[in-house]
DNA sequence: AGATGCGGGGCGA
DNA sequence: TCGCCCCGCATCT
């Protein structure tokens, strides 16, 4: 197989020059370059129609990683793998922090877990939850091709997000570990008795006020996904660069830009303070020198607790504020994508009641202190 | 518990 | 037939 595609590649390299025809491959095609000379950096945040060729060594590629909340869906295609974008939970009341912040949270994968998820409430208002499913590919969800041949791994994505990002795979889980790191540190009832008296202290703070912030998170949420493509790769590839255990092999520029167009939710740029409403940081960021997709390590792999670290993204386009120990899922106001208040089918769509947060979703969120 | 991958099967275009 | 989805199951972390 490999020998044959040789041949292939060969004629590939010739006629259109290793640079950005390289990309004329289809992830169907029955033979996939082999000679590749530039393989791709790990993207975290794949958009639009974008290829990328990754090594077989890099760990992410392997695992069929990103930042998106992808499920598996079943193509009846053992040589390629499809995933599907189950895009991004928030606030069915749309509400914003203080600072102008959205929630945004990543959807669970398994389909029960998900819908445990959005029993729960919003960590900003106590408001339900909606899943804001991906219609980024005519109607249907933006899919992801992942497609093993020799060493190396295609990636192939189709349809453009018309959605923000949702917290990242690292977040969620370092979210999950809190949760269960508190609730082992104290039963849900008598935790529930001693916000109950704190609230009724004078001068004590109402719940929402402290929810939301409690988790920092990484600078993921303050990418703007439309800018991809303006990223250059050398900006922005190393971090997960890294996190892939792979050299850096910057690869031709600009030919997998995409289509470019941004989402009609694209956001702007907005200073990441990430103070609590109440104007108080919390839960000092533990920096890491690794991304997200660090390789062979958790998120708490390095045994320190869950590092929202700055690093999970490279650098933005813009100056991106760094530090700022932030609530994870909450990210930079921006416009909600039009696609009408549509309950939005699947799983969001029928979520109805504003009385059925009460559950552990509001502990999970208080610090231990 | 949840993520991930696989495969069966239903449904509509 | 194709593409998409749902579902259950198995494995892994």
């Amino acid at each position: 197989m490999l020998k044959g595609a040789e041949d292939v590649v060969m004629e590939q390299e010739d006629s259109a020059s290793r640079r950005g025809e390289m990309t004329s491959w289809d992830i169907n095609d029955i033979k996939l370059p082999q000679d590749v000379r530039q393989i791709d950096w790990f993207q975290e945040w794949p958009d639009s129609y974008v290829k990328h060729i990754y090594s077989s060594e890099d760990k992410n590629a392997q695992r069929h990683h990103s930042s998106w909340a992808m499920r598996n869906t079943n193509n009846h295609n053992s040589r390629i793998l499809k995933k599907s974008c189950l895009g991004v939970v928030v606030c069915s009341n749309d509400c914003s922090t203080l600072d102008g912040r959205k929630i945004y949270l990543r959807p669970a994968i398994c389909d029960k877990a998900r819908q445990k998820q959005q029993r729960k409430c919003c960590p900003n208002c106590n408001g339900p939850l909606r899943l804001l499913s991906c219609r980024g590919h005519g109607g249907y969800p933006v899919t992801n091709f992942w497609r093993h041949e020799g060493q190396f791994i295609f990636f192939q994505s189709k349809g453009a997000h018309d959605h923000p990002r949702p917290e990242t795979k690292l977040e969620a889980e370092a979210r999950r570990s809190i949760q269960k790191a508190q609730t082992a540190f104290s039963p849900s009832s008598s935790r529930l008795k001693r916000i109950q008296e704190i609230e009724s202290l004078p001068g004590a703070t109402p719940t929402q006020e402290a929810l939301p912030l409690l988790l920092s998170k990484p600078d993921a949420d303050l990418q703007p996904a439309p800018f991809r493509g303006h990223l250059s790769k050398s900006s922005r590839e190393p971090t997960l660069g890294r996190s892939s255990g792979r050299p850096p092999f910057p690869r031709a520029a600009g030919e997998d830009r995409g289509s470019g167009e941004a989402p009609t939710w694209s956001r702007t740029p907005s200073p990441q303070h990430c103070t609590h409403p109440g104007g108080q940081h919390v839960l000092p960021v533990t920096k890491g020198d690794h991304g997200p997709f660090r390789p062979n390590a958790g998120p708490l792999g390095n045994g320190s607790p869950p590092a929202y670290s700055s690093s999970c993204l490279p650098p933005p386009p813009y100056p991106a504020p760094h530090g700022g120990p932030c609530p994870m899922a909450i990210h930079p106001q921006l416009p909600p994508p039009p696609r009408g208040s549509q309950g939005d089918g699947g799983e969001g769509g029928r979520r109805t009641g504003l009385n059925y947060c009460q559950d552990d979703t509001f502990f999970n969120l208080y610090p231990l202190r």
